[in-house]
DNA sequence: ATACATACC
DNA sequence: TACTGGTATGTAT
């Protein structure tokens, strides 16, 4: 093991000198990554290197695989440069660092509560045992619980194979050709995770669930009591034999009745030792006295969750979390283990417990320990000074706890959540309109999440895995929260219009596609969002609502492993965060007095601008001429906010897009594009504006959405004539179509354009999102008949008349304009593709309690009035962050 | 605020 | 054929 640094050096050497590095390199260190994982129970004594080389050869020359190679190399790389650093210490820094250490360890072991009884419950290979105890047939044979692709868990026959969680089904069976694997059932696991959480809540009401089949738990308060309990009290029978395997509802049920009333049935029971199974034979089922020390409390509970489950759990008993958590694993499966709550008995505990048993201390953390000879805690207490060099403080401080055996002496209450995601795995999606489809997908499922735990959140990430593993995340944050699937989409489909059109080569080749959403308002945030709002218009100072407090709960919440960084770093990063605002703004366009403030859909678009410009300036060879709209509408310079001196905007950056649909030669440069078009399309009125100068573009635009924001319903909460504006947009419609010397284009009004109305368009160079905008895609595969994907919307069309497609397309796109122009408001729309649609086609709805939320919950958005108090009218930006 | 990486189950 | 999905948090910019 000492001669790891050199191993990774020669790695790296070897790797960048060759393609596909895998055969050169032998054995063992390289591709940590993907070897096995035998650090958890049941893997104990396995023919390592011959698992390993099943699986490398196995995976070698996947994608996957050579993604874990580049990801390998990163680590590597880490690792180089630590060296270096390590390389450059001083012994006279070193020792400072020492006199640090020993402060801060003396000042830390001052803060050591050895009082509390912490347990660490784990059940055993749940979901593969859950399986096996429900197919008895599973019970003598290798099982894992997953698929093909992924395996969740394996029984601990499997183990022997080498067969464990997160490996791959198809490479399990290699190892084990014998594996069963069984498709997981969540809904029954979820079952028995209520069963034993029952069980839990009578030793600490106040337990922490890690996970469906894993908890922590403070016996302390239990303990207590549990001193002066009758011996009834701690009585708790068996299972009866002959319903082990049937009938498991009702067994439980009634099972759950009988241990209730055990107490007090066996309360006279002659029992002072542990009664054997059969010992209380005649009354039906033998019992157990359990004694009142911690250890007997512990197997009370396992023994409790055995007779209801017929599943069996381990567990872990110390003084804190951290060791807890290790100790549940020491005697796995189906065992206990107590730490004492002694100094010395952590400390000897510690002493040779590798690193990587520690929760938090992963793959690259061991990796990167290993690299400085550090493997077991007792190293890491020797060399915390050099850690505390190497390391940012919040890593080399959790060190030193760990170091001193220290944890969380208190189960923390479950904590809100603060994001909620959902994220699929497919073949390979390269269509952008599958892709958008599938997107949209994905934000109805989330929205559906988000009800149910009336969560709204005012960040939305998109998250891409192209087909070679390669994982892109991209966010926007929005000045509201949004709880919405239309609203969370409006966000996420320009994230990934973004990556599509900005992907080079094309196509985007996706394998996942995942929305998150986070920052959350809560419901004792309402109030001081509030007064948020008004922090944000006060210039210079932080927001006054939610970091401030989360801050200080973070203070409250664990001094001890995170003291000072967390509340000065924090805070002082807002408040630079805030006067480095400006800069952003310089992008935005400034509204005038009377003119409503930008919709998301501008602003995010010209961020989105700024972006590209950013990229394609990187990438100076130009190479994304050919598929990227704004190359072709825009100069560098339009979008550059250094070169953009005056309050120059987003509208024109919006609507310059509107050029990338137009006739614009391929091969245009950057700057020559400009030149080409001499007309504008405003997006608000629809007429051509004979004008190459954006800024005189923009004051007309600005002109426009004044007016339509003066319209008296659009700014009060009245209700407004659906069928007036239906016909409203209606016109508009088709105003657009009438002009088609200059496609419009700004985002959705781009889809105006259906190609088949507009045959300049074929004769244009494809920029890829017209192209895909405007032509209907039929999707093959689940349904019988063919569906289109609408352009618009998104949504599957389950029809193949294309005049009611199209009927569906023109009012979603509508719907759109309308959205747009009211500033993401409270339309929905309710498609109604089918036969029986009538003539309308679709009905605008308005929601009344949607649009009430917005008002309510969302004062600011979108504005109803518009702050006077400040001087300088920015962009909307400027006020919500 | 955003992007990416690490970690855990 | 085939290498997850959900959440939190750290690190870097």
């Amino acid at each position: 093991m000492g001669t790891k640094i050199e191993t990774v050096t020669k790695s790296r050497t070897q790797l960048s000198r060759m393609e596909n590095g895998a055969e050169s390199i032998k054995e063992g260190n390289f591709l940590s990554r993907m070897a096995l994982n035998d650090n958890k129970a049941g893997m104990e004594g396995l023919d390592r290197d011959k698992i390993n080389k099943i699986i490398m050869d196995t995976s070698k020359g996947s994608r996957f695989y050579e993604s874990e190679l580049k990801r390998e190399q990163q680590v590597n790389q880490r690792i180089e440069k630590m060296m270096l650093q390590k390389a450059q210490i001083t012994e006279q820094q070193l020792k400072k660092a020492q006199t640090q250490v020993d402060k801060m360890v003396s000042e830390l072991e001052k803060t050591c509560d050895l009082s509390r009884v912490i347990v660490h419950v784990d059940m055993d290979a749940f979901y593969a045992a859950v399986e096996m105890r429900d197919c008895p047939e599973l019970k003598e044979r290798p099982m894992a619980v997953g698929s093909m692709s992924m395996l969740s868990t394996s029984n601990y026959h499997a183990r022997k194979y080498g067969v464990r969680a997160a490996m791959p089904g198809f490479i399990a069976k290699k190892l084990c050709p014998d594996l069963v694997i069984v498709p997981p059932n969540f809904n029954k696991y979820r079952a028995v995770s209520d069963e034993i959480r029952e069980i839990f809540s009578d030793y600490d009401p106040h337990f922490q669930p890690m996970s469906l089949d894993e908890a922590y738990l403070d016996f302390t308060a239990h303990l207590e009591q549990r001193q002066s309990w009758p011996e009834s009290s701690r009585t708790h029978r068996y299972r009866s034999q002959s319903l082990a395997t049937d009938e498991k509802q009702t067994r439980l049920h009634q099972e759950a009745e009988v241990t209730d009333l055990s107490p007090v049935l066996f309360e006279d029971s002659p029992t002072s030792s542990p009664s054997l199974p059969g010992s209380g034979g005649s009354t039906g089922g033998a019992f157990e006295v359990f004694g009142t020390s911690v250890e007997e409390a512990v197997r009370e509970m396992r023994f409790r969750i055995e007779q209801k489950t017929t599943l069996t759990a381990s567990a872990g008993i110390a003084p804190n979390t951290m060791l807890a958590k290790v100790c549940s694993d020491k005697n796995k499966p189906n065992g206990q283990f107590r730490l004492l709550s002694t100094r010395g008995a952590v400390m000897d505990f510690i002493q040779d417990l590798p690193v990587r048993k520690i929760c938090g201390i992963g793959k690259v953390n061991e990796k990167m320990l290993k690299a400085l000879g550090i493997t077991t805690c007792s190293h890491l207490q020797q060399q915390m000074a050099l850690l505390s060099l190497l390391f940012s403080e919040t890593s080399w401080h959790y060190f030193m706890q760990i170091s001193l055996g220290l944890g969380s002496t208190h189960i923390p209450r479950h904590e809100e959540r603060k994001s909620m995601s959902t994220e699929r795995t497919f073949k390979e999606l390269s269509k952008p309109e599958e892709q958008f489809s599938l997107c949209r997908k994905l934000c109805e499922d989330l929205a559906e999440d988000l009800k149910k735990e009336g969560l709204k959140g005012k960040t939305v990430t998109l998250k891409l895995k192209n087909v070679n593993f390669e994982v892109k995340t991209r966010a926007q944050t929005l000045p509201y929260p949004v709880a919405t699937a239309e609203d969370v989409f409006a966000v996420a489909k320009d994230l990934l219009k973004m990556e599509i059109e900005n992907e080079s080569p094309q196509p985007l080749r996706l394998r996942l596609m995942g929305v998150r959403i986070s920052a959350f308002i809560s419901v004792d945030d309402k109030t001081p969002m509030q007064k948020s709002i008004l922090g944000f218009l006060q210039p210079g100072k932080v927001d006054c609502g939610r970091s401030s407090q989360k801050i200080h709960q973070n203070l409250q919440k664990n001094p001890l492993s995170n003291p000072p960084v967390q509340a000065s770093q924090p805070l002082g990063h807002l408040e630079v965060q805030n006067s480095q605002k400006p800069k952003e703004i310089s992008l935005g366009r400034r509204p005038t007095e009377e003119e409503p403030q930008q919709s998301f859909f501008q602003r995010a678009h010209a961020k989105r601008l700024q972006l590209m410009a950013a990229n394609s300036s990187r990438q100076d060879e130009g190479c994304r001429d050919e598929s990227s709209m704004v190359n072709l509408a825009l100069s560098k310079e339009d979008v550059e906010p250094s070169t953009q001196p005056r309050g120059d905007d987003c509208a024109d950056l919006d609507f310059s897009e509107n050029k990338s649909a137009s006739p614009v030669q391929p091969q245009a440069s950057t700057s020559s594009c400009r030149t080409q078009t001499e007309a504008l399309t405003c997006p608000v009125c629809f007429k051509q504006v004979r004008t190459a100068d954006l800024n005189v573009f923009n004051r007309h635009i600005d002109s426009c959405l004044s007016e339509a924001a003066g319209k008296p319903n659009r700014v009060s909460g009245a209700e407004f004539d659906l069928e007036t504006e239906h016909q409203k947009s209606k016109t508009v419609h088709k105003q657009s179509r009438e002009v088609e010397e200059l496609p419009v284009n700004g985002e959705e009004l781009s889809r105006s354009v259906p190609q088949e109305d507009s045959p300049k368009n074929n004769s244009v160079p494809k920029v890829l999102l017209s192209e895909h905008e405007q032509k209907p895609v039929t999707l093959q595969g689940h349904q019988s008949g063919p569906v289109l994907i609408c352009p618009v919307c998104y949504l599957t069309q389950e029809t193949d008349d294309l005049t009611i497609f199209n009927r569906h397309v023109d009012l979603c796109l509508n719907q759109e304009v309308l959205h747009e122009l009211r500033g993401q408001t409270t339309l929905s729309i309710k498609p109604s593709v089918g036969k029986n649609s009538k003539d309308s086609g679709l009905h605008l709805q308005r929601h009344a309690s949607k649009s009430k939320n917005k008002r309510t919950d969302t004062p600011s958005f979108p504005p109803s009035k518009k702050p006077k108090s400040l001087g300088v009218c920015n962009t909307i930006d400027k006020f919500f962050r």
